[in-house]
DNA sequence: TTTGTATATGCTACTTAGTTGCAAATATAA
DNA sequence: TTATATTTGCAACTAAGTAGCATATACAAA
């Protein structure tokens, strides 16, 4: 595994997800940061610190790419597995703890799975 | 449930669709019919057929937006609860029959469901 | 602490999926 | 056959994400 280096953006950029449950865009990172460093240096960061399995990256439904703390950083690429809940009214995406069911697929080499539910999480159910 | 012309383009692009198990992405129908309608035109006929319920729609993992005729026109907006599932090798992207899973969560109301897998399908396990 | 170098960043320009506005064309109902 | 609401083509645009390259910086080795 490799490592990269502890810049003060990617100090940052951890710090921002740092105890977050909820997965963030690339877009709302790079206006985040927007005073503090460059979007293409948000963009590196990220593919860097997936690439290392610090963070993991799940596609959203009308947008774009979500990012979010990798959870169980146990065993390889096992953690992909988890569905995620986006809420229409919030617009916050979460990780769910959840073990996914895969369906039985004869004949196929399963190697990744993403469930991606929307609807209205709680705070927003009133 | 509104009505759409069937315009030739509109005739062109169902004829395309027309049994094909697999989804489509808009980029691929735009390349397709590239001598035959404007890529606009592309688009809002893919949104009108979704909006009818002619088409339904998924988002790729990578990549794009993909279309694939929905298959059980009975009730209201049932249909988008199937797995979809794209091969590495072949890049194709196919509707599954298999009933999708949906964990329970308290609190919540869950509008859509959707569940990509990726791996290799059987004719390029070889 | 200093230095060498691989890695990371900023900047500018680019690529490309998808959209918008508007004038011209066409499907369809009357 | 005609009137009109819908659809299309075109050109210009928006915006997410990327690439090249010169400069800067983290970090290991001396």
């Amino acid at each position: 595994m490799e490592s990269i280096r502890k810049t003060k953006s990617v100090k940052a950029i951890l710090d921002f997800f740092e105890n977050k449950e909820e997965a963030i865009s690339a877009i709302d990172l790079v206006e985040h940061f927007q005073d503090d460093m460059n979007k293409t240096t948000v963009y590196r960061i990220l593919k860097r610190l997936v690439e290392i399995g610090t963070l993991h990256v799940l596609n959203g439904k009308d947008d774009f790419r979500w990012y979010a703390m990798q959870k169980y950083t146990s065993s390889y690429q096992q953690s992909e597995t988890h569905p995620h809940f986006k809420c229409h009214d919030c617009g916050k995406t979460k990780c769910l703890d959840q073990e996914l069911f895969i369906p039985p697929l004869p004949n196929h080499k399963i190697l990744t799975a993403e469930l991606l539910l929307t609807g209205q999480c709680e705070d927003c159910l009133s």
